[in-house]
DNA sequence: AAAACTAGTTTGTATTACAAACCATTATAT
DNA sequence: ATATAATGGTTTGTAATACAAACTAGTTTT
């Protein structure tokens, strides 16, 4: 795979904060809350919200809202898709690493 | 070095487009001139004129400007300074990828 | 019953990437 | 000789994007 080909798969892995956002995520047996993403990757709420949907949009995660105590709980996991399409980035980062390297 | 580490370090090479610029600088002996980059990469002119506008300011890269058979020629070279971030970056997103892999 | 907290979302703004139009010069055609 | 097209880029306008401040809806505390 050529470094054209690798601009011309425009992905919404490309953005770093949603690649750690699914880094994150596929890491992990459990769904993740949304204040614990908030935390570990040291966001403002607003811009993680946001990054939350565009991933959801695009079916690479998948959202649960109900309430526990009282109180909401959003939890998120990554889809089948959204693990592909990570693994696939990755796959294409390691690429370019592997062409500077040599 | 956590997700929370790879988000705070900001680069110019998180753009894809750089990177890969870089990534074909650094893996060149010679310098390279626009119009091959234009082509290697796929680029616009002023797109790819912007990027290295950006380069250059941060000290990334080296510009060579000079006329060949009465014509201009604009030539590139990573810049030590590159390099290093090249390959700073590149350590972080490897980093990432063990993340996901393990 | 007011104030403060929790858990997010919406909306406005500032950056950024990008491409169309432009510029300066050189080569080619009439 | 003089338009016309090609070369090698740069500038500038626009569209997309990330981001954070302000907001919403409900809950807990005082």
């Amino acid at each position: 795979m050529s470094l054209k080909d690798f601009l011309a798969f425009d992905s919404l892995l490309s953005d770093r904060t949603r690649l750690a956002i699914m880094a994150t995520l596929t890491s992990s047996e459990e769904p993740i809350d949304f204040n614990t993403l908030l935390e570990q990757l040291d966001l403002t709420k607003g811009n993680l919200s946001s990054h939350m949907r565009k991933l959801e949009d695009a079916k690479l995660i998948k959202v649960s809202k109900r309430f526990i105590d009282r109180k909401p709980k959003t939890t998120y996991v990554a889809s089948t898709r959204g693990s592909l399409e990570l693994k696939n980035y990755l796959t294409q980062i390691q690429n370019v690493i592997e062409k500077v390297d040599e």
